[in-house]
DNA sequence: TTGAAAGCGCTACCAT
DNA sequence: ATGGTAGCGCTTTCAA
């Protein structure tokens, strides 16, 4: 970049004042005449702001961040797709931070986040609470949860109904005659994975189905998935004739393990996973699922944040709970 | 952001210059007494360096920009990925800008990063040949291209061996039995697709097989791989027995489309893919697929990336061609 | 080895 | 409505 505002002050006939109001679309400072030139003389330079210099001076960047905990999880990258395409028809840019499901790090990256003057934060969180953040995060800072909401959450968040999911796809199981129904979900200090548990239990205790500990497991934080292997099998001793599983790595290594030991799916074991592909609907046998609207969620997010960073000082906080759906497919 | 340099050397009893020089690593213009100083004191007062100060005055960035042309294709994510965990590990940032199949956006954001200083950029080109891209990217600018590889580019490269990759799957069809084989391309403008389809003719021409161009299908920029089902119809009707689809989306639509009509794979055609995901084992039945080593990819070019940065006028130009596999399942 | 000071490009205050 | 100018936090001469 090499035509700064002062070239352009020159050519335009006027002040670097002037065409900073310009910039900012401050009209009200700007006559007509004087701003029309400026517009020709930007034009004309091929003039584009620093947005370095910019950012120094005003205290805030054009910049958001979104950490998320897995980047190998569709589920994340999708979410950050959606998040940019919003952000970038608005001017700005987004930088993806990954959490490694270290929430150090995630305190690290919120706290560089908002060191360096970004706009805001979108932030898919490990904290248990919302206190764990409190120290990185001043109440008027524009951050937006997503998908995870800690508890006594002070920010605007967006989540599936994950009760109502976990509930419909036990009920679902339920009626398909299954009595003993495992379920894989994630680690338990989320507010996600608590939701989907209390909705299996709910539909289990409606339908007069006793609770029985050896068939609901945890995921520990583990990012490949693996772990589903050796949690399916514990499942199949203790005897269950249908899975739910919350997480789609999980599912994919739940079914491979099925597959390999030739166990029909659904006649010897009914199969319910979560987050809806392309791929789901060509594996063997097809993948009933619930699906959750993952690129609206982002879209969301990033309005809400958009809304948060243009009216700082407003005094809302939203939680915006989108709906998720089960589709069945040949594996229940 | 609130604690600056002044700070910082008032507490270390020192200039803001010296307190610079510290901060820049230039040990030999510092005692060790004044840098330990220093050093206390930046840690007393939690004291980051502000990157858009710095920036403003270097005129470069801790920046990366990566341009893609589909945020929805795992392939550029896993790379996209791959490429954030380096430049993390380097103190740098990544931004992911999406140029939606769209040569003007691509040229777009090029300009963008080299305008906003960024440090380097990374690019999936959808670009035929370099020169489209010469007015927006000056010789001396940081610049990595992966996955394509623009004609007459003047910058370093990371691909596959697209040849050898086609070649291989052409030929195992081949020796299977296989006489009527089917491709299912990219468009032809991009170095991957022109590759590919060059492997395709030499094994069917290295085995005696005369070429057939209605066996020889192209997909237009088509994101969601939709038009694959058209495709895969015609060649259905030209007679092939097997098929060979180069794109991870396509392959999922043209496996959708032969599961709907109950066409036995591979028994009335055998299918081999593009790409090796986690799912690609459980599909019905588990796809033959050409795996490339898509994080490797993105790894190497934030490496070549890093070096072309710390030795800009380093004389070297480099083409890094990766090695991909074929991976035999159920499809062929 | 250290420090004073100019200035990167921009905005916002204050004058006019 | 317009302009002069200080200063955001930092790096980099240049002088000491």
């Amino acid at each position: 970049m090499k035509v700064s505002i002062k070239e352009v002050a020159k050519l335009a006939g006027c002040s670097t004042a002037t065409v900073s109001n310009v910039i900012n679309n401050r009209n009200k400072f700007v006559s007509e005449s004087v701003r029309k030139k400026v517009l020709d003389a930007m034009g004309a330079l091929n003039y584009k702001p620093n947005n370095f210099a910019q950012t120094l001076r005003k205290g805030r960047s054009n910049i958001v961040g979104f950490v998320v905990p897995d980047l190998m999880n569709y589920f994340f990258t999708e979410l950050a797709s959606a998040i940019q395409s919003v952000l970038t028809e608005n001017g700005l840019q987004l930088i993806v931070m990954n959490s490694e499901y270290s929430l150090d790090k995630e305190k690290q990256y919120i706290r560089q986040s908002v060191d360096q003057y970004a706009s805001g934060i979108i932030i898919a969180s490990l904290a248990e609470k919302y206190s764990h953040l409190e120290d990185c995060l001043s109440d008027d800072f524009p951050a937006v949860f997503i998908d995870r909401n800690p508890l006594g959450c002070k920010k605007d968040c967006i989540t599936i109904n994950n009760f109502q999911a976990a509930y419909e796809a036990t009920q679902t199981l339920i009626r398909k005659g299954h009595q003993k129904i495992g379920i894989i979900n994630g680690t338990l200090n989320i507010s996600t994975s608590k939701e989907r548990l209390a909705g299996y239990v709910a539909a289990l205790e409606e339908a007069g189905i006793a609770l029985d500990d050896r068939l609901i497991k945890h995921r520990s934080k583990d990012r490949t998935g693996h772990e589903g292997q050796r949690l399916i099998e514990e499942l199949l001793e203790a005897g269950i004739t249908a899975v739910f599983i919350v997480n789609n790595q999980t599912t994919i290594k739940v079914m491979q393990y099925l597959i390999d030991r030739q166990i029909e799916i659904p006649g010897q074991i009914a199969v319910i996973g979560f987050d809806d592909y392309e791929w789901s609907s060509i594996t063997k046998p097809s993948l009933s699922v619930i699906r959750q609207p993952t690129f609206e969620m982002g879209v969301k997010a990033a309005e809400i944040l958009l809304k948060r960073i243009n009216s700082p000082s407003a005094d809302f906080q939203e939680h915006y709970v989108l709906p998720s759906k089960l589709i069945q497919r040949s594996s229940i």
